[in-house]
DNA sequence: CAGAATCCGCGAGGATACTG
DNA sequence: CAGTATCCTCGCGGATTCTG
């Protein structure tokens, strides 16, 4: 681990300071940026994100199936969601049977960029991560 | 929004055969890269992670303080976790009454570091966000 | 096929009181 | 002061069924 010299959290403090300095405390509840966070880290939606990173375009069948696990109710949900804020488009072609297919938008695969930058450094520390629970947990007993 | 190429596109998909492929799809259920991130990246967790950045070192009352609407229960709940995890260290001052420390670790600091990255990614679409989310609203009525 | 509707369980999280 | 211990609720998400 590189150590963080202090010059440098100096620069995070003041960083931190601008992003929600201008903020008071009981409006951190309602913060916008936790709000679009919300709606788009979580389990499923970042797992419908990277499949459609993955493969360019999927049907709802083709999702479901992928998404190891997930209900319809919830996969609808979530693609709501992500098509209202703009991560995915949904295009359907009302034939018989009917088709939908759903694809990442630009901005969508902008979002997924950043989340693979976060995994990675996740990866990168997953395993002292582990260390540090399993030592944690030996302490405690 | 900058267009996103089919050349950029390929990688981001090379990318993630690379982080992801080799798990079968009932292994994504237990990713340890989602397993990390969930226990730090809910709501409260990122809000003490951003107070310690903030403020070098808290008490368990002044962290109370700042992370508006926390409860006892869970503000204690997350600085076990997020100590388990190394992302910060509790120091205990055996005096009367009792005082105990909350600061960062160097590793809590890299990942403050990369959640503010993000922060900054959200900052700067969160308007285009919120457009998305009224159009959406609108042509749902 | 792509969802909507319904019902239900359970577990995270809040409020409060208590303790070393 | 720094947390436990309890109790309770409320809403997410799962399973299933139904429909255009």
């Amino acid at each position: 681990m590189e150590t963080i010299t202090e010059n440098q959290k100096l620069k995070v403090a003041k960083k931190i300071k601008k992003m929600f300095g201008h903020m008071k405390r009981s409006e951190m509840e309602y913060c916008p940026i936790r709000d679009v966070m919300a709606l788009a880290s979580d389990k499923w939606s970042i797992l419908i994100i990277l499949y459609l990173g993955y493969y360019p375009v999927l049907r709802f069948n083709q999702l479901k199936k992928k998404v190891y696990g997930i209900s319809n109710k919830v996969l609808s949900e979530r693609l709501k969601v992500l098509e209202s804020d703009g991560y995915l488009s949904r295009t359907l072609y009302p034939e018989v049977p009917i088709r939908v297919e759903y694809e990442l938008t630009d901005f969508g695969h902008s979002y997924l960029q950043k989340i693979l930058d976060l995994s990675e450094w996740v990866t990168t520390y997953s395993d002292q991560i582990m260390a540090n629970r399993k030592k944690y947990a030996n302490a405690q007993g």
